[in-house]
DNA sequence: CTCATATTGATACTCAGTCCCAGTTCGACG
DNA sequence: CGTCGAACTGGGACTGAGTATCAATATGAG
C-alpha cells in the first residue's frame, strides 16, 4: 500500500521532475485524497525515500556484526556493503533513484535528513570501540568517523551517477574511504 | 541595510523561535515590505545566513596559500582556521549562532546548502594537488577530503555548541580530523 | 445488531515563495 | 527646469506544502 503509493511518486518524480509534480496529482494517481496522503508520508519527498527507512537498522547491525578488534573505519566500510549491494541485480534501479536524489536539492535534503537517523544509531557503536575515556557528547571522535564515513558514501553515489554507473560502487567507496587514512 | 535586516532576523529569531517567525514580521521590524524582503534574501533562513557568504572564497584563498606538498587534509585543516578563528574576541557571538543553525532542522539545512558551495571551490584546489591521472568527475578521491573534512567542521561545531563553549573550536576539530588519520 | 474505534476525505487555514503591475525615486541629459 | 529611463519598492494575487478540524464511513468485537 505504502510501497505502491511510493512507485507511483517515484515514476511521476521521474518523469516531470519533483518541482513539478504535486501531491495533488500523486494523490490522485494513487486514489486517495490529499490528507490521507499526508497521513501516510510527512512530506512529499518522504514517499519516494520510505525505501530508505529499514536501512538505518541495517546498517547498524551489519557494523555490530564486525569484529570489535577491527579498525572503525574499516568497520564501516563493510557495513556499507548493505548500500553498495542494494538491487545488485538490477542496479539500473538503485541508478535511477540515486539520480532522482542527487539531481534535487529537496530530495537531496530529505535523504541527508534520513541519513542523521542512521548517524544517531552508528554513533554509539562506534563509540563504544573507540573506548570512552572522554564522556559521551564531548568527543567529536565517533561522530566525525560515522559523519566522515556517511559523506563519502555520498561522494560515492553522486560520483556513480554522474559516470551513469560505469565504474562499480564499491570501486567508488573504497576509493573514497581510503584516499582519508594514506 | 542587508547587514541590519540580518541583525533583527538573528535577534527574532534566537527569541521566538526559527518556526515561529514569519517573513512578513522580520520585514515589519525592519521596515521594509514582504516583497522587498524576498528581492533581498531567498528565503527566510537567508536572511540570518547572509554572514557566511564570504567564507567560501575565504576558505578557498586560505587553502591555496598553503604549501602545495602538504598533506591536504592538513592543508584543509589549517584552512579552516578561517572558521574556528571567528568573532575569536566574542566567541558567544558564534556560539549563539551555532546555536541557531544546529538546533533548527531548516536552518542546519539551508547551512549545508551553503557549504556544497564551499565545497565546489574546494575541490578544484584538492584535486590539482592530488595529481589527476583520472579525469576530474570519475574520481570520487577529492570530493570525499573535503567533503570529509566539511563533515568534521560541522560535528566539531555541533559538539562546541552542545558543551557551551566548554572545549575550544580547535581543539575539538584537531580531535574530530585526528581520528580519521589514526 | 450495536457500539467503539480507526480510517478516510472535505474544507479551511497559515505561511513560504513567485509573479506581475503600478508607483516612486533619482540621476542623466536635453 | 522639465523629462526620460532605469532601478527600487510595495501591493496584491496566486500556487503549493503542510496542519488542524470535523463529519462520514468502514471495521471488528461483543
Amino acid at each position: 500500500m505504502r510501497a505502491e503509493v511510493s512507485a507511483i511518486a517515484t515514476r511521476l518524480f521521474a518523469e516531470q521532475g519533483c518541482d513539478n509534480t504535486t501531491v495533488e496529482q500523486i494523490a490522485a494517481e494513487a486514489g486517495l485524497s490529499r490528507t490521507t496522503f499526508f497521513r501516510y508520508f510527512g512530506t512529499k519527498e518522504d514517499a519516494v525515500l520510505t525505501c530508505l527507512d529499514d536501512l538505518g537498522p541495517g546498517l547498524a547491525a551489519a557494523l555490530s556484526d564486525r569484529p570489535a578488534d577491527e579498525h572503525p573505519w574499516t568497520s564501516l566500510r563493510r557495513a556499507f556493503d548493505v548500500i553498495t549491494g542494494l538491487n545488485g541485480d538490477a542496479p539500473g534501479k538503485s541508478l535511477a533513484f540515486h539520480r532522482l536524489v542527487e539531481e534535487n536539492p529537496t530530495m537531496r535534503t530529505r535523504h541527508r535528513e534520513k541519513q542523521q537517523g542512521w548517524e544517531e544509531l552508528l554513533v554509539p557503536l562506534v563509540a563504544a570501540r573507540l573506548g570512552g575515556d572522554v564522556p559521551p557528547g564531548r568527543d567529536p571522535g565517533p561522530r566525525a568517523l560515522v559523519a566522515s564515513a556517511v559523506a563519502c558514501l555520498n561522494v560515492s553515489m553522486q560520483t556513480w551517477v554522474s559516470c551513469d554507473g560505469a565504474v562499480s560502487r564499491d570501486a567508488l567507496l573504497d576509493r573514497a574511504m581510503s584516499v582519508l587514512t594514506e
